[in-house]
DNA sequence: TGTACATCAGTGAACGCGCGTTCACTGATGTAC
DNA sequence: TGTACATCAGTGAACGCGCGTTCACTGATGTAC
């Protein structure tokens, strides 16, 4: 003798028509869990759970955990890659602006680069070749061309290597997101949209002229 | 009927005296997995099976894996600290020489911003705790310090925010070593001790006096 | 110096657990007649 | 407009696997007499 009603509060095919509910509550879901811990880390009863489904889901939608995983970079990289050629589609396109826009940005997507760093430093194979990809791609190449430029235009000291000045440009940039946490422990600074301006303001300065008090310098030069 | 002689190549115990030697291994192997891949990530058995013993031998010298994990921890501060302390503990202690003398010691130990990366960023719990701790003790107070005393001194500019100065100082050094796979990549360096040193050049050329063409500046200076 | 026995380093099979995945099943929805 | 049935979104139990850990056992080594 079957139970036919009142066993399982939902049971078969649900009423409502949001099919594709389902589908962005896991990746969300799956953004969430994947950005603040491993891959390997995240169980899939995690995810499903705090998106309300059942676990056997993420196999329907997406063909396995793999599956959801690379659904949601993909989902990243699109949002991202419009973002920065926004930013670097501008017209009159200076390195001094963009610093100072990409530090903005990521103050308003803190995930970002703590993601990327994890995906080329622990991630295995497979994923960690394409977000090497399409990282590498985004927007090094132009701006590696612009400080080429400048250097040319003699606007940047003779000499000066492009990609070791990319590099240290990045690096400012990106490390005190990466280091937030250690950051707020140490300094006890929050990393807020008001600390982004400051450190935007303070990275355009710093490597524009450096540390050096010039005033002291130019007068010393002036000497010899 | 028992078969008392020739079941295993090496059952009961070994008759080397070597019982140091098994510890050690299994910390190196640790070491060598552990700097890869996440912890969830590496298995016992790997680990094991690189040191050349078997897999019970974690739990009974280091209590579990966790034990093995926090052992190495342990042992890789401890010679970091040294070696940290050692390159600050000069008489005449400057910025720009200790950077480059970091930049070096990075080079030497390419692993250990990547460690310590993953660490804040990843780790759940206990260790990250005990990690973010050891670090900031380590050595950005003393560099903190240094960098307000120069702008004390009128060395560097007035108004100069050391927190974020050394921030941005930081982020030039490290980031390098952090996205040496990518950098690989897209610019096609190697990230070994001739770099690090060209690297270590740059940016204290960077931090001092940034990427402006100083001499046509001052030449524009004097007329205004 | 022999000998009996406790100790000790190490083995290998087995255990339980949580994981990703699979599968039989459910019942509302869409569709053909 | 009914009705029979295929489809489809979703469930929940179960599966096999690899993991960290445990445990009974081994046999060389150290020690007491």
């Amino acid at each position: 003798m079957k139970q036919s009603t009142t066993k399982s509060a939902s049971l078969g095919r649900p009423s409502g028509r949001d099919s594709e509910k389902v589908r962005r509550d896991l990746l969300e879901s799956a953004r969430d869990h994947f950005l603040k811990r491993d891959f390997k880390a995240v169980s899939l009863r995690e995810i499903a759970s705090s998106a309300g489904v059942n676990g056997a889901m993420v196999n329907y939608y997406f063909g396995g955990k793999k599956g959801l995983y690379l659904a949601m970079v993909d989902e990243l990289f699109e949002s991202l890659d419009e973002k920065m050629r926004s930013l670097s589609d501008s017209s009159e396109f200076s390195i001094a602006d963009f610093s100072h826009s990409y530090c903005l940005l990521l103050a308003e997507n803190p995930w970002w680069p703590n993601f990327i760093v994890r995906e080329i430093l622990f991630s295995e194979g497979e994923t960690k070749e394409e977000v090497l990809q399409r990282f590498s791609k985004m927007i090094a190449p132009k701006l590696l061309h612009a400080i080429g430029q400048e250097v040319e235009d003699g606007n940047y000291r003779e000499g000066l290597n492009p990609e070791l000045t990319l590099m240290s440009l990045m690096g400012m940039a990106i490390f005190p997101f990466l280091a937030a946490p250690m950051i707020e422990r140490v300094f006890g600074m929050k990393i807020d949209e008001s600390m982004a301006n400051k450190l935007a303001e303070h990275n355009v300065a710093l490597f524009m002229n450096g540390v050096v008090n010039q005033k002291q310098q130019v007068t010393e030069g002036t000497g010899s």
